[in-house]
DNA sequence: TAAACATCATGAGGTAAATTCATAATGTTT
DNA sequence: AAACATTATGAATTTACCTCATGATGTTTA
């Protein structure tokens, strides 16, 4: 191929203008730059672009679909560049968040509320990091954020801190381990523990309560949603772990009490993780704005 | 603008290899034209079209909008130039015919049918030269050929031969002037005249047979098409001056009379004349040669 | 019909851009 | 850590494009 948009570019020119000089004009160019460029088409192709003498000047039925290419092609390439230039501004973009952590929704979806009347302009989804590696799908451009709770030194991704959270027992109001301020791995030893279907070595529960002291609760039982994990809790079921803003509200309606566990509580913090190239991006950071107020 | 179509060219090139130095290989340049190309990109736009540290090589956001671009683009300006050599190589054009001579659309439309099946490809269409001047709108490139009966020196038209013709006129097989075995001037004073609805000047039988003796006809009487003309003729409501061609059927009916105009007939020549350019293409030369032969 | 004008074409020369070459830098695999 | 694979960089070179000056051609005008 030969053909460049420069030349599509001079070809509307000359047929808008009907004049080499004119169209050189509106080009930014000389009329010798013009007649040279037109030349080397047409020693290219072998076929005369237009008719020298007319007046004003006439295409060729080959000049003619040159035009009719240019007529494409050229808005498709305008359009491009200036949404090119609007993802530099910071002005469109996608923002496809992956979750590690299943509670994490429970925050995320109206946050992302908020953020859609702002950025309109930003295509928003969210994968929840069930059947694949959130962070390499990062790195590999598959996903532009990911919610996580241990960030890793990486050459290429960044981590922005958003908040800290408890991970707190949940039982209904009137469960005998309310009796306690704080809960022991032993004391879930007779429980029903009831958690998100995922892998145990991702549930903090497991991997940085129980497992460390060797305690497997008395039954284990699986839901997708928090809202129907909270309902089991308060009908009796069995115990959870949950989130401490997962709590927050439903504490409140009185029929569930929580309590922190172990003796220190277990304490974590969430970070938004970006790659570093696109970490100053203005409806980037936005979004690590809104996310830390929640 | 910036982009040029090399630029979507690498940009699809390492998209699909997803590797610089592959990619280099494809475009036949060198992996650093490549890089030094890209980067150049990357700083007008202000922003990373692609994950450096990601193998094969992913594309941002950004660089993808330049991959959906050049998906859209590349087909077209490919899909084009291919047409334009096909053009070059005249397998591929336009044939737009103005006919000034109405009587011509006899032979023409027979020759057009055989032509169309040897040149499928081409777009023929027929212009009957009544509105505008048919020489004239070669020279613009409206039409492609214009079948003309006086050629004229022209730099950039070039007037082919087609056959020569006589101007006869034609009468009832009963008509008293059918007893002369040429027709002169006065010899028409007497009769109603059917012709053509053009003006006189571009009727042979005005300007080189009437006019120069001074001759009016008892009455003129026009008609559009040939076959009317034909039966206004032969049954008896005038006589007209058609040439050979169109008669030489006729006349085998037997219904039909027809005479030699003036002491040496009123002969002439029929050309086609095409833009000096594209005299040589062989869609062209082959409509000629069908011409000749009709 | 020549002169003035308008317009496109051409060739030489300069400039900027793109490419190559050689090698550094970086990340990945063993 | 060493070997390897891959991209980035800087300098040199080549190429492509543009401008300038002017020629050629066709068209108006006096």
């Amino acid at each position: 191929m030969f053909l460049e948009i420069r030349h599509l570019r001079s070809l509307l020119a000359i047929r808008e203008t009907g004049n080499l000089a004119r169209a050189a004009e509106r080009l930014h160019v000389t009329q010798s730059a013009l007649s040279h460029q037109i030349k080397s088409l047409e020693q290219y192709f072998e076929a005369p672009l237009f008719l020298r003498n007319s007046k004003p000047l006439r295409l060729t039925p080959a000049g003619e679909k040159l035009i009719g290419l240019a007529r494409q092609v050229l808005p498709l390439v305008e359009g491009a560049e200036n949404d090119l230039r609007r993802v530099a501004r910071g002005e469109l973009g996608r923002l496809h968040i992956a979750i590690e952590c299943h509670a994490c929704f429970e925050w995320l979806a109206p946050v992302l509320n908020r953020y859609r009347q702002q950025w309109p302009q930003i295509e928003v989804d969210i994968r929840v990091g069930v059947s694949f590696e959130a962070l390499p799908a990062l790195q590999k451009g598959e996903v532009d954020l990911v919610i996580s709770s241990d960030p890793l030194k990486s050459t290429d991704l960044q981590f922005a801190e958003l908040f800290d959270y408890e991970a707190l027992l949940v039982m209904p109001a009137d469960h005998p381990l309310t009796r306690k301020k704080r809960i022991q791995p032993a004391d879930l030893a007779g429980e029903t523990l009831i958690t998100y279907p995922v892998n145990r070595q991702r549930l903090d529960v497991f991997s940085r309560f129980l497992q460390p002291a060797g305690v497997e609760p008395a039954a284990v039982r699986q839901s997708e949603l928090t809202s129907v994990i909270l309902l089991l809790v308060a009908s009796g079921r069995g115990v959870a772990v949950l989130p401490d803003w997962v709590l927050r509200e439903a504490e409140q309606a009185g029929t569930l009490a929580t309590r922190p566990l172990g003796p220190r509580g277990m304490k974590g913090m969430l970070y938004a993780a970006v790659r570093r190239a696109e970490f100053d991006t203005a409806y980037l950071q936005d979004f690590i704005e809104l996310a830390r107020r929640r």
